[in-house]
DNA sequence: CTCTTTAATGGTCGTGACGACTATAAAGAG
DNA sequence: CTCTTTATAGTCGTCACGACCATTAAAGAG
């Protein structure tokens, strides 16, 4: 930060990567865009664009989530930077900076067509190989990032909540933890631990719902304050 | 990252700022250096600098690092993306975006001016308001963040050694706990948690070492492979 | 209607981690 | 020698957690 008339600057193109999941039918979604340029055109890539002149980047990747989305209220949503990407090639044409986000929605609207033209749709996430790999630029290795960090979140944030809508059952939560995770978790056992951790969840007094259609009607919880989790809700073996 | 041609998209100037860390004497000490010119003239500040046109971020990073510290062996420190800083304003005279680490260093050898002059130095790093705040630009909250990550990935990680000489007793490992959480430790309690974490430390056979000068002779360890602890050791009160 | 299926909810039990605490061992200071 | 300091070893009660079982309340099939 100092020195500036002593060192050379280059000047760098600054841009801002997204990795948006979201829960469709207990599954991990996220949200792709299909290039229409050179180079990879065709490909799958992660939503993004330029960083203005004005704008933090944080406020790019706010301004590009809700022209993907289509979302209305983008300024409740989860929203957190991942990390920088900054090798030198990782764009053929220039040299290129992106700042990485992840993004939680908690409902999925049908993406919309990038003001770009590009396509964007929800794509399930997979584990093995996905049908869309590999992406365009080093878009895998952030999204694979941004997957691990999500997971991470998940046992020690109340982060889970920012998958669902405001109101939920203790199903749709477990389902959510299920979705990231890839593990299956003990309902009653899932139960026990979310109220047991203080700031989790506060209940809806006197509202019930049916999740599935089937199967008895779930109490209704909200959100609770809580960032940090106290104990942890620790995924069953390790790392996924 | 698509649409080039649609979007116009301004240059900046992307740097690199480093907060180092080191244990000594029990204390947390944390690398600064003086600015000699303005803005911030005669102001403290993280050390840091500008990302050459060929290098990546880390690259820069760890140049800037081994110029700060006159450390040799710069190739094998811990060093580790914190988050990137992009407000407009931070700045005054121009757009720059700056890619923060976080490094941690075992041993302590006196700071090196770096190639820009600037006196270096390690100041002890302290909760509540320290002698040298506040630190030029927005430095006070990147410490801040840096020393927030640290504290929280000792618990699930082995970054504690990273504080340690190649070779430590458990005293002085657990004094980089107590020295980062703020907290004390009860020894019998830390060393069963410490031996009983597969993959965080490996005994020195047949080795021991008086730590303090005075008391029993300690056993010597090494780091072990782990990166992710299980289970992990919780900080006594949630945050710091 | 009755029976089956499904999911939520409530409970038990054994294991293991952890904090508080006590006791012992090995060094230096006086 | 005694006292202090630090490492090391062990005990004990509490609590979190996973595995498991039982009950309840709804939908759907017949």
């Amino acid at each position: 930060m100092q020195g500036y008339d002593k060192y050379a600057y280059e000047p760098f193109a600054v841009t801002v990567d997204l990795a948006v999941f979201t829960i469709r039918e207990g599954r991990l979604h996220v949200l792709l865009v299909e290039r229409g340029e050179q180079p990879y055109a065709g490909r799958r890539a992660l939503p993004g664009g330029f960083v203005q002149p004005d704008e933090a980047a944080e406020t790019a990747a706010r301004r590009e989530l809700a022209e993907e989305t289509g979302l209305a209220d983008v300024a409740g949503l989860h929203l957190e930077q991942l990390r920088t990407y900054s090798e030198p090639d990782r764009d053929p044409r220039m040299r290129v900076v992106s700042v990485a986000f992840t993004a939680l929605v908690p409902d999925a609207p049908e993406a919309q067509a990038g003001s770009d033209a590009a396509k964007a749709d929800w794509l399930p996430y997979g584990e093995h190989r996905p049908a869309y790999a590999p992406l365009a630029f080093d878009h895998d290795r952030i999204l694979a990032d941004a997957h691990e960090r999500v997971g991470a979140k998940l046992e020690y944030t109340g982060l889970a909540t920012a998958f669902c809508p405001p109101e939920f059952t203790l199903g749709e939560l477990r389902q959510v933890y299920q979705a990231v995770w890839g593990a299956e978790l003990d309902p009653a056992n899932f139960r026990r631990k979310v109220l047991a951790t203080p700031g989790l969840v506060e209940a809806v007094p006197g509202a019930a719902r049916l999740t599935g259609g089937r199967g008895k009607p779930a109490a209704v919880y909200r959100a609770g304050g809580a960032s940090a989790l106290h104990p942890p809700l620790l995924r069953p073996e390790g790392r996924s």
